[in-house]
RNA sequence: GCGCCCGUAGCUCAGCUGGAUAGAGUGUCGGCCUCCGAAGCCGAAGGUCGCAGGUUCGAAUCCUGCCGGGCGCACCA
């Protein structure tokens, strides 16, 4: 609707003004107040300059130059010069028949085979478990990739992780120490190894010979507390094992996991570092070999390779990046905290420096900030090597895997985000989810008690003009908005406005249902409540299932 | 010191890329179940959109400078 508004805002602004460049793509928006009609333009405040007249003059020029449509009930200019549209009842109640027709895909377009996405999130090291922000960077991670499924776009989702370097090597060691039974309160542990008590468990499984399935490979435990290889093999498909477990208790699933030992093995590494000298961006200096990324926007050069021959991590983020857009994807995002924000110039000037047509800003970022957990009314600091730990599993446990997901999707991820376990496990009942979740239910329960009075739902008999109380319209309206949000969200990566038009949509609904009764012995009337109803229904599970959230028929 | 993010109701947060009288939830106060599920609804109170300038018909939104908070600034990832 709003796509036809703008076209014909467009046709009747060319038609007015031949002479200047009017907008093809003219800013029309939903209006707030249902006294300003459906939608409002203001072309006519924009065009002030260019015309050299006064924007209501312009608006009134635009208005009479109006191509007429069936759809348009009639237009008024206001204000400072908006142009307000009305919708004729009858297209806006076709939202409606367009609902239940379209069941399950209302809101997503047909998927495009020419843009495809890869999305890369959580990334986490297989050196411990999960904590809340690798749940955050999840279930954003999740959300956008089902955002952008909606959008038609074919998504892949990736997990990329490191299982060689120094923090593997430390993990290695801290494993090896548990393995000889020495403890982090002893004078014999590793500097910065890692304190935890899962490390006791890999250790303990590592030397009961145990077999892990990871990531499609089997490692089984040589109980040989000296063999440092061995040791760190299993740790990584230890570890990779339990992250993946809990990734799939959340509701979480990758199509492709890539290791950062591949790119070496492969040749991958040496062939980008090959590239880039030949490229001519790089020095030797202080016995290291640099990228020059500062010619690229980065703020400082980086080391490629360091003086004792080994590459810095960089090297690999570049070829991994570089195997990404060759593998035919325009449109990559990262998801990752904000922590990392300072490798984005770097990766993105060493993309640049390959000189293989990558697009300057390319890939896109997605980054979220610190999620902060409150416990008994205190900070839980987040460290591995300290151990104190709040795992994705304890939130998942506590709280429940739908108002987790929720309240980690719900703000804008630029925000810092304050997790209060207490609260969310004694707020259960006053949760956001549950007022979501209780609106599908309750219409869901409305059905049961359509047929234990003996009636069955008919579209035909439905007197859809019938409905045109202030709670039908608002309705309608935010049924017809779906669509939109959908759009607009996908293309800003903005999850959060998922979950507010979900709480906008539950509460249309509610008060609707407080103030109407559906099941009247009034066939036309009925029938017609009862489409608008089951079209709610159909939106609200469309848009849980954007969140990775259950729909549930009864609570 | 430099870079990025954030300052909106007591608290937690939206605000559709510059629009009309700044909105929700929660908390506080007051109402609503002989009626499809009260995990609900209706109403009231609550604001210098951090501060100061600038851009223009119009700024919470864009620009500059401050103030406050967070995160980065490795030959660690």
């Amino acid at each position: 609707m709003k796509r036809l508004v703008q076209d014909l805002l467009a046709d009747a602004a060319a038609r007015a003004w031949p002479d200047i460049d009017t907008p093809a793509d003219p800013h029309v928006e939903r209006t707030r107040d249902a006294a300003h009609g459906d939608f409002a333009s203001n072309v006519a405040m924009t065009l002030t300059k260019a015309a050299r007249r006064k924007p209501r003059d312009i608006a009134q020029a635009i208005v009479d130059a109006l191509p007429a449509d069936a759809r348009i009930d009639r237009v008024e200019i206001a204000g400072p010069g908006f142009i307000n549209f009305f919708l004729a009842p009858a297209a806006f109640r076709a939202v409606i028949d367009d609902v239940l027709a379209a069941g399950a895909d209302y809101g997503r377009r047909a998927p495009d085979s020419a843009n495809p996405v890869l999305i890369e999130f959580v990334s986490a090291n297989p050196t411990g478990p999960l904590h809340v922000g690798h749940g955050r960077g999840a279930a954003v991670g999740d959300c956008i990739a089902r955002l952008l499924e909606a959008a038609g776009h074919p998504v892949t989702r990736e997990f990329y992780y490191n299982d060689a370097g120094a923090q593997i090597a430390n993990l290695a060691v801290s494993v090896q120490a548990r393995c000889h039974g020495i403890d982090p309160s002893d004078a014999a542990w590793p500097e910065a190894g890692y304190r935890g008590d899962y490390i006791a468990d890999v250790a303990a499984a590592y030397m009961a010979g145990e077999t892990v399935h990871a990531d499609d490979r089997d490692v089984s435990g040589a109980a040989d507390a000296d063999d440092i290889d061995a040791i760190r093999e299993f740790a990584v498909a230890y570890l990779r094992r339990e992250q993946d477990a809990d990734l799939r208790a959340f509701g979480v699933a990758f199509d492709v996991y890539s290791l950062e030992s591949a790119l070496y093995a492969d040749g991958r590494v040496e062939a980008t570092v090959n590239a880039l000298v030949a490229a001519g961006h790089t020095f030797e200096a202080d016995g290291a070999l640099w990228l020059k990324t500062t010619d690229f926007g980065d703020d400082k050069d980086r080391v490629m390779r360091k003086v004792d021959g080994d590459y810095t991590y960089f090297v690999p983020d570049v070829a991994y990046h570089g195997a990404k857009w060759e593998r035919g994807f325009a449109q990559a995002v990262n998801e990752q905290g904000a922590d990392h924000h300072g490798t984005i110039a770097r990766v993105r000037a060493g993309l640049q420096a390959l000189d293989i047509g990558i697009p300057e800003g390319w890939p896109d970022y997605v980054l979220h900030q610190m999620v902060t957990v409150m416990r008994g009314g205190e900070e839980v600091k987040l460290s591995k090597r300290a151990g104190a730990y709040v795992t994705l599993r304890d939130l998942i446990d506590e709280v429940g895997r739908d108002a987790t997901r929720y309240f980690l999707v719900a703000r804008k991820s630029d925000s810092q985000l304050t997790f209060d376990i207490d609260l969310a496990r004694s707020q259960t009942e006053d949760n956001p989810v549950y007022y979501i979740q209780y609106a599908h239910a309750r219409i869901c329960s409305v059905d049961g008690q359509l047929a234990g009075r003996g009636w069955t739902f008919d579209r035909d008999a439905a007197e859809l003009a019938r409905l045109d109380t202030p709670h039908e319209q608002r309705l309608i309206a935010t049924l017809a908005r779906f669509p939109e949000m959908v759009e607009a969200a996908a293309a800003d990566y903005a999850v959060q406005s998922v979950a507010h038009y979900l709480r906008d949509l539950a509460d249309a609904f509610h008060s609707y249902y407080n103030a109407q009764q559906f099941l009247v012995d009034d066939a036309g009337l009925r029938n017609a409540r009862l489409a608008l109803v089951r079209a709610t229904r159909q939106v609200l599970a469309n848009g849980l299932a954007l969140l990775g959230l259950s729909a549930p028929t009864s609570m």
